[in-house]
DNA sequence: ATTTTGTATTAATGTATATACATATGATAT
DNA sequence: ATATCATATGTATATACATTAATACAAAAT
């Protein structure tokens, strides 16, 4: 994805990708790989309790808008957060208790 | 809005916020308001470009979530930031330019 | 080559969100 | 009271998302 954005572009590229985050089931697969770094499918359809379809499903969403990365390790496919930062976004909601 | 939540609430609340948020026209807004601390609806309107009725919509969307605030003052509504950290999620999102 | 284990995709349905346009409400001034 | 300016709401249609369940694919082991 190019760097380079007029106005327009970026404010649709950034909605686009924290829409991806604004969802209860992934920022919770964003905590959980916040602690502990590389996670595959099914550690995190047993950590959160959810069917594997549906945690590869929220896994490939937040894939393709760029907020993780993957790899093949053996059977397994391995998870992890591109950006650390993004767990920042996370903490500044909670910070907002209020809101 | 309570400020005990317990785990599953607090991720739906988080996400259901963030979802205020993740739209090409409010975070538009939202950096307006960064820059002008208070502003009507049809300064919005005008400075975005859109109609009143959007701008209208759309910042009766933020504040529903608790994101902004608003008050009458005269024949106007002045709409600004409840907590302005909330800037900082998008300045996140330009800091991982790669995303 | 078949089975097992792990992961991804598809299809079907329901629900939510966006957009556009028209209209209503609220406050002020005349 | 009514006209005007500022804002909000309602309705209709289109689009996008979420959810579930079933199935396909991929790698490894037997």
């Amino acid at each position: 994805m190019l760097d380079i954005k007029n106005g327009v572009q970026k404010l649709d590229h950034c909605a686009s990708v924290l829409k991806a985050i604004a969802h209860p089931l992934r920022i919770a697969i964003i905590e959980l790989l916040e602690e502990h770094e590389k996670l595959s499918v099914s550690e995190i359809h047993e950590k959160l309790g959810v069917e594997q379809a549906v945690a590869s499903h929220h896994l490939g969403i937040l894939k393709n808008k760029g907020v993780l990365i993957s790899y093949r390790d053996g059977k397994n496919m391995r998870y992890e957060l591109k950006h650390r930062q993004i767990i920042q976004i996370i903490e500044i909601m909670d910070r907002c208790s209020s809101i």
